[in-house]
Order: C-alpha cells, then structure tokens, then sequence
DNA sequence: TTTTAACTTGAGCAGTCGCTCAAAATCAAA
DNA sequence: TTTGATTTTGAGCGACTGCTCAAGTTAAAA
C-alpha cells in the first residue's frame, strides 16, 4: 500500500515534471498542473505543499532520469564515450521532436530563475553541480580505460562536455537545422579527443 | 519634436530590455514595467499596443545593441578574430555581474516560448538567423585575412562560435566558477584554429 | 458493524494579471 | 485666447493566479 502510494506519487510527478519541462515554471499554471496529473487543488498541496514544492520534485525526478537514460545507453555500449555518443544522439537528433523542450530542464532552471537567493535557483545550481560530479566519474573511467589522454581532467572533460551538449541542443532549439545535427556532435566528440 | 519622441521612446525600449532580459517575459508583469520605465499603462498600450509588442521592441533592440557592442570590440582590435576574443570575454568576465542575465536574451527567449506558433518564438527565431548572418560574414572577413583556414565555411564558423559561446555562457550562469571562464575561453580560440 | 484516521473534493478567497477608456493635461496652430 | 488634436492619467474591469479548508469519501483497524 505504501509502495501504491509511492508509485502514484512518482507517477505524478512524471506528468508534472513534462509540463514544467516544457512550459517553464512561471508559464504553468496550477490549473493546468490539476489537469495534467488529474488531481484537485487540495490533494496537490497536502502531497507537495506548494507549486514550487512540486516543481522541486519535478526536477529532482528530472535529473534522476537523464542519469538512468544515460546508464541505460553506457550499459549497451563498448565504451564509455560510446555510450555518451549514443546519449547525445538520442537527445540532439531521436527525440527532437518527441521531448516538452529541446533544452535540458535543469538548464531552462537556472536561466529561469533570475532571483539568484531564491530556492529554486539554488536547487538548480546544486543539481547541476551533482550530475557534473557524475559526469566526472565518468571521463575519469574514460581516461583510466585510455579512450582519451589524460592531459585534461576528468572535471575538465566534463565541463567540456556540458558546454557542448548545453550549446548544441541552444542550437537545435530552432526549426529547419536538422541536417547539421550528426555532424556537429562527429565535431564535438572528435574535439573532445582533440584536447 | 519628431527625434525627441523617438529618443524617449528608445530609452523606454532599453529600460523595458533590462527588465525582460533579467525576470524573463512571463515573470515580467506590465506593473514591474510600468514602474521601470516610469509610464502610466495607458501610454505604454498606446505606444506598444501590448506587452508582446513591447517585448518584441525590447528583444529587437537586444540584437542592435549586442552587434553594436561587437562593432566596437572590432573597431578597437587588430583583427576579426581579437575583436571577438574581446567580446567574448567582456561578456563572460567583465560584464558577469553587471549584466540583466549571463544568458543571452534571445537564447532565454528561444527557450521560454514553448509554444513554436507564437508570434514571440518566431521572432526570437527570425532575429537568431539575422544574427547567424551577420556572424558567418565576421568569420568570411577571418578567413579571407588567412586568420582561419579555409576548411570551414563562414557560416559553419559562425555556428560553432555560437554553440560553443551559448554554451560558456550557460555554465557560467552559476556561482564560483569564475575562475574557469578565461582559460575556457582560450580553449574556444584555440579549438576555433584547430577545426 | 462501528470507529477512526487518512485522503479527496471543489467552491471560493484574496490578490494579481493584462489591459481599457473617460477624463484631464498638454501643446501647437489659428 | 481659443481651438482641436495628441498624449497622459489612473481607477478599475473581468479573468486568472496560487492556494485554503470545511465537508465528503474511503478503507483499514477495532
């Protein structure tokens, strides 16, 4: 029963999570948040306490899932950096169309909140910081297994990796560039062996 | 008579930027306008018609003032490619702090408008391919003074400025990385020759 | 079957939103 | 001055905002 309860709870914010993703969290409104996960004002607000409450589980469950999307691609890969190549694929090019934004939520966070003491800003500058922290790990296996040198850091290939991924999807945020998609991420991974 | 009006009108537009660049459109209430520019709501509705027109003004004249501001970077360097270096840094260092957002106004608005049929997503399109424009000619100029070679277009240069300076100025939309930004920037030029 | 605690419902509150428009103020031309 | 066109003013409209809470529903425990 508790577990009942769990899963509907995770399931909700899922569906609240696409919306905020997709809107922003000023553009949503709790209307349209009622509808979306079909629950009345009063159960929204004892499960989450406030439309920033729930936003807050939004994107924590958002991050959790771009890591288990991430371990999904590694775990079929020969590679580490053919895992994230897949990744970056996935995203850029597969589901373009198919995703509430082009942009990653944690990105559209913290360009959303310009109040820079507000919680939800500084839930966003630590979330980011966690899944750079993971992405290092990462570039660290990728240097111990010799896919690249190790004249960089493991942090600083992440970072690396953040600017491009970050600056590549800004790019494909707009119609009719389709086509420069693959080559543009063949240029970014080769740069990447480059450094 | 005629330029008086028009000069005021402009600082009305400039004043209005500053605050949607900052607080995004959403967030933005034609109150927070009304007190910025100093303007009762029936002059700002009589002049600007709406809220969006007047963000279309205030998003127009980001763009002027952005390729202004490089025109400046370039008239005071040595070659296309230093004027650009001191752009970049000016934006990503110098003007950190000083500055309505660290992320570009046109990149936030490209993000903000979920709903690719508005009018205000359409237009932040429109005036991001005026910009790619008028970088790919930047990066023509680069390569015809031989300070890029000729294996990329101008405009696949441009497009890589622009991935690679969205995406710097994403990460820097966060505290205490301060220190990253110039050797960051330096990898930018550095990779910019290697392509 | 009754009790009791947990959860859900939705009408509706106080406040804010974008925006309007009749009245007042302004100013150049007559 | 007077006139008439233009601009500014701000009270306030109807819609929508985030959110509350008394009343109703549910289901496990007694």
């Amino acid at each position: 029963m508790v577990n009942k309860i769990r899963f509907e709870r995770d399931n909700v914010i899922r569906v609240a999570s696409q919306l905020f993703w997709q809107k922003g969290f000023y553009a949503t409104s709790t209307r349209d948040l009622q509808e979306a996960v079909n629950m009345r004002p009063g159960s929204i607000y004892a499960a989450f306490g406030s439309k920033e409450g729930l936003y807050s589980e939004s994107l924590k469950d958002y991050t959790v899932q771009m890591k288990s999307q991430i371990e999904g691609f590694l775990s079929s890969a020969d590679s580490v950096l053919g895992g994230l190549r897949a990744f970056v694929e996935n995203v850029v090019i597969e589901t373009k169309d198919c995703c509430p934004s082009a942009i990653c939520m944690l990105v559209k966070a913290n360009s959303e909140f310009s109040e820079k003491h507000s919680r939800l800003y500084t839930l966003s500058v630590e979330l980011a910081a966690e899944f750079e922290s993971y992405l290092t790990q990462l570039f660290e296996q990728a240097i111990n297994n010799g896919e690249l040198n190790n004249t960089l850091t493991g942090l600083e290939y992440a970072r690396f990796f953040q600017v491009q991924f970050t600056g590549l999807r800004g790019y494909f945020n707009r119609p009719n560039v389709d086509k420069l998609a693959q080559p543009m991420i063949n240029q970014m991974f080769m740069l990447m062996k480059t450094l």
